[in-house]
DNA sequence: GCCAACGTTGGC
DNA sequence: GCCAACGTTGGC
């Protein structure tokens, strides 16, 4: 039986890896995910074909800007191995890695960017648990109910 | 650039 | 296992 088809949503700072980068290489490892909470959503709940809002943060608007795909399985992320690598971390071998990434595809870039101003207004509606707009917000990668999916889509 | 909020680390 | 110190995130 085919698993149900879910939902997420992923942060990216756009001068790092834009949603224009990722239309241009058309699929891209989601490396450098360095927070246990978000690895297991990718590596414990992510399914190939799952929806994914992609999301600019640290940048002027911070808002959803494109609609993306899970396009892999989790499997271990190349760059904690890597010396030379940011991401390197020296804790995790590859007998035991640490860190979990998916592979993750465009799909299209939304009309306009919904800004995060304007979710906050939809909050209610949302949920009080929803992590995007819940205080904090440092999750870089969240489920999204379909629920949710349909009305933050039904705002471009 | 500031700084609040938060996760992680490491001493004890 | 506690918790202070530290580093990072990310909105503004």
């Amino acid at each position: 039986m085919t698993p149900r088809k879910r939902y997420w949503l992923m942060k990216s700072e756009p001068d790092t890896f834009s949603i224009d980068d990722l239309e241009r290489v058309g699929v891209e490892p989601w490396n450098g995910v360095r927070n246990y909470q978000a690895r297991n959503f990718m590596r414990d709940g992510m399914q190939v074909g799952d929806g994914v809002l992609f999301y600019h943060s640290n940048t002027a608007v911070p808002g959803i800007v494109g609609i993306a795909s899970v396009a892999s399985h989790a499997y271990p992320d190349e760059t904690q191995f890597d010396p030379k690598s940011e991401y390197y971390d020296p804790r995790a071998t590859r007998e035991q890695p640490r860190w979990y990434l998916v592979d993750v595809k465009f799909e299209r870039k939304l009309r306009r960017t919904i800004p995060l101003e304007e979710i906050k207004r939809h909050a209610d509606a949302l949920g009080e648990g929803f992590p995007l707009v819940a205080r904090g917000n440092r999750l870089s990668v969240m489920p999204v109910t379909a629920a949710q999916w349909k009305l933050l889509l039904s705002l471009e």
